[in-house]
DNA sequence: ATGGCTTCTCGTAGAAGA
């Protein structure tokens, strides 16, 4: 199977691309979609069952947003942290072919001195303790999502122009290894990569074209799951389209 | 690249993203 994550930046401008983009793609099991910035009202449902998929998805107006979309059933839906009271759409966990897909938007953060930092590190101590749940419940569990973390310098462009950032911070990148502490694999680092490998990339100072990145999508996995996988890719061709989102796909595959 | 795009909105300027 292969489970992928994309932060779309706006499902009303890129759900041409995510469609095209899956129908090239059909091995291509689940997609945790991130920054769909719709309410539920609004959302194309009808438009993705008609193109021959399941979908689940969860909304508000301009910010946020999380969905899921795959070629098998989509069962146990669950939106939002548990354990986290939060008015912002950034959750949805379900099952598909038996494996556990929680795909998250987790917070941005803005800057060390916003009150979104704080906000932030609350909200990703909260999922760290939700998954210590989940992963008791469901060995076969997958992670996916728009972290907003690169968790190494070696995901970082320019490590220097970011140190003590947010998105690089060490608050953030101790609570990265806390999730890897829980049992998880970023299944992007078992295998080999070119260097400079990015996930986002900014839309101004011609981002893209100076792979001026940073790689905060992830795709972390169970070890049932991490010790079967076979691959992870980003996609960077997506990020060439006309219009494209700031983030790439990424995709695992695992030999389930 | 020092914030230079892109998206959104009870819109036409400002906030937010990362």
């Amino acid at each position: 199977m292969q489970i992928a994550t994309w932060n779309v930046n706006s499902l009303k401008v890129r759900l041409p691309q995510v469609l095209e983009w899956l129908a090239a793609r059909p091995e291509l099991t689940v997609l945790a979609l991130q920054e769909t910035k719709m309410e539920d009202h609004v959302f194309p449902k009808a438009e993705i069952e008609a193109a021959g998929f399941h979908v689940a998805f969860v909304g508000q107006k301009t910010y946020n947003g999380v969905a899921m979309i795959a070629r098998a059933p989509i069962e146990d839906v669950q939106f939002n942290l548990p354990n986290y009271e939060d008015p912002q759409k950034r959750v949805i966990a379900a099952t598909v072919s038996g494996v556990r897909v929680v795909g998250a938007y987790m917070p941005n953060g803005q800057s060390l001195d916003s009150d979104k930092y704080p906000y932030k590190l609350a909200w990703l101590d909260a999922m760290i303790e939700y998954l210590q749940g989940e992963l008791a419940r469901h060995p076969r569990l997958a992670l996916v999502g728009d972290y907003n973390i690169a968790p190494e310098d070696r995901d970082v462009h320019d490590p220097k122009a970011w140190e003590g950032q947010v998105l690089v911070s060490p608050p953030e990148r101790e609570r990265f290894q806390r999730m890897i502490g829980l049992g998880l694999t970023d299944s992007f680092r078992l295998f080999e990569q070119a260097e400079k490998a990015f996930s986002w990339w900014d839309y101004r100072a011609m981002g893209f074209r100076r792979n001026a990145g940073l790689r905060i999508d992830h795709v972390l996995l169970s070890a049932p799951l991490a010790e079967k996988c076979t691959a992870c890719v980003i996609d960077r061709e997506a990020r060439k389209a006309e219009r494209p989102s700031d983030h790439a796909p990424v995709v695992a595959t695992i030999a389930l």
